[in-house]
RNA sequence: GGAGACGUCGCAUAGUCCGGUCGAGUGCGCCCGCCUGCUAAGUGGGUAGACAGUUUAUAGCUGUCUCGAGGGUUCAAAUCCCUCCGUCUCCGCCA
């Protein structure tokens, strides 16, 4: 949620904002009537409430013959007061309800836009280049009987899978590469639930756009997540934190999304599915801190990759493209060579203030309190796997485990299957 | 799955039976003083949050709301009723 302060005192920030993201402008405006009509509200109700607190002292007191009387004009005063109260209410929901629907307020340089007007602010490495042809992932995978998709969707349908045995070692490998460096950076590691209530998800703000993407056991009445993050963010949920150093969570979960919307997209292989891993940075910080905390995240996903020894590029996503809570969001992706393209692998967005508003995360400077900002950004997904094999594939169909991965994996190549 | 107890202002607790004098007492902790070679003890005061109004002000003052959450009864609810959430104990069952 964004600053109702703001929103009183800068709209045409807010506008900017929307209008870069293009998200629906008008809402600004509409919140403003609103935000007028609830204080209007309030103040009148409030008042009158005034005078039945009031009342009811006198009520309380009064010697019993006069307590008739009062009485009933105290009821009258309650269908009143009930009346405007009422009415104080349902202005303070329309707020709201308004206050949800607006979008964060995108930073300086964040670049205008939809999904394909990011800038790309660095590429590193050389994209893989074969001197045979490269097989893709899911080939590879089943060549080195570590991919089974085919049993995956027998046991559990489209877009399952089996990892088998180093494909297993190599998924663990580099979550568990990802939890050293976040542990030797200050990181508390987590294991996070991954079925929370209704009240965690929508806190979040994963049941707006998203609201169909995310998996609901309706007879428990729990949301299973898609992110670790949801859990992250709502560990400190209506507490009072002191963020004086940022406060790192590295949140290992499995992953569970429905992918509505967009079928027939990449369905051959692991790239997108139904169910994964992640190993998820999420920091809480001083809103002075936040961007320079993005940044640093940004960091540690870049020495991911180049400790997976992958080349990449780091884009600056475009407003149209950021999701309702970040005001600025980095995506690293990996080259994947037989699709002659970068692919996402990791994504870092600076939610500022607007995700802790929500939850109610806050500090206390002077003696007043105010939302935190938090952070959150990938360390390592099932995912990686795809650009590890296509990268380090060689001509006869084995895959090296680059440098930094093999003490985990316990091997150098993954052999195909003899 | 069955039975029961409980959820109050940082922590511990009083208040709930018999609704108004309770936005709420006490102890501990913490903060500001006083006293005392230092410390401890003693002593006086303060010690939640959100929102609105007033205001140059995030100071002060005023008001409203919050006793796990949400509803209900009532002129009036921490207190009575209902639902939910959570914690604990006992029994049963079980990876």
């Amino acid at each position: 949620m964004i600053d109702i302060n703001l929103l009183r005192e800068n709209p045409e920030l807010i506008k900017a904002s929307q209008t870069a993201r293009g998200a629906d402008v008008s809402l600004v405006d509409k919140a403003i009537e609103a935000d007028k009509t609830r204080r209007a509200k309030q103040s009148e109700f409030e008042s009158l409430r005034a005078e039945q607190n009031a009342h009811g002292k006198l009520v309380a007191q009064a010697p019993k013959e006069q307590k008739q009387e009062l009485v009933a004009q105290a009821k009258e005063l309650s269908t009143k007061v009930k009346q405007l109260e009422a009415e104080a209410d349902k202005a303070a929901e329309l707020v709201s309800e308004l206050m949800m629907k607006i979008d964060n307020v995108i930073l300086d340089g964040v670049p205008p836009g939809g999904e394909d007007d990011f800038v790309v602010i660095k590429e590193v490495g050389q994209k893989t280049d074969f001197s045979f042809e490269p097989k893709d992932h899911l080939e590879l995978g089943e060549l080195l009987d570590i991919i089974d998709t085919e049993r995956g969707a027998k046991v559990s349908g489209a877009r399952f899978y089996f990892l088998k045995g180093a494909g297993a070692q190599l998924e663990l490998a580099i979550m568990n590469m990802g939890l050293n460096l976040a542990v030797e950076n200050g990181f508390t590691p987590a294991i996070t639930p991954t079925l929370v209530r209704p009240e965690t998800m929508a806190g979040t703000g994963f049941l707006g756009e998203h609201s169909s993407e995310v998996y609901y056991l309706e007879n428990d009445e729990l949301y299973l997540t898609g992110t670790s993050e949801v859990a992250l963010a709502g560990l400190h949920a209506d507490e009072i934190i002191d963020p004086e150093q940022p406060i790192r969570y590295a949140g290992w979960s499995t992953c569970y999304r429905r992918e509505a919307g967009s079928h027939g997209k990449d369905t051959r292989g692991i790239l997108r599915v139904h169910q994964f891993n992640k190993l998820e940075m999420f920091s809480y910080c001083h809103p002075d801190q936040a961007e320079q905390e993005h940044e640093r995240l940004l960091g540690w996903q870049e020495q991911m990759l180049q400790a997976c020894e992958l080349p990449y590029r780091v884009i600056d996503v475009a407003a149209g493209d950021l999701g309702s809570s970040a005001a600025k969001k980095y995506d690293v992706e990996a080259w994947v060579p037989t699709q002659g393209k970068y692919r996402e692998l990791t994504s870092t967005s600076n939610c500022t203030t607007f995700q802790a508003r929500r939850l109610n995360t806050r500090f206390k400077t002077d003696g007043k309190t105010q939302p935190v900002a938090t952070l959150n950004g990938t360390l390592a997904t099932t995912r990686w796997l795809v650009a590890i094999l296509e990268n380090h594939q060689r001509e006869d169909g084995s895959v090296y485990i680059p440098k930094a991965l093999q003490p985990f994996v316990g091997k150098e190549i993954i052999e195909p299957k003899g």
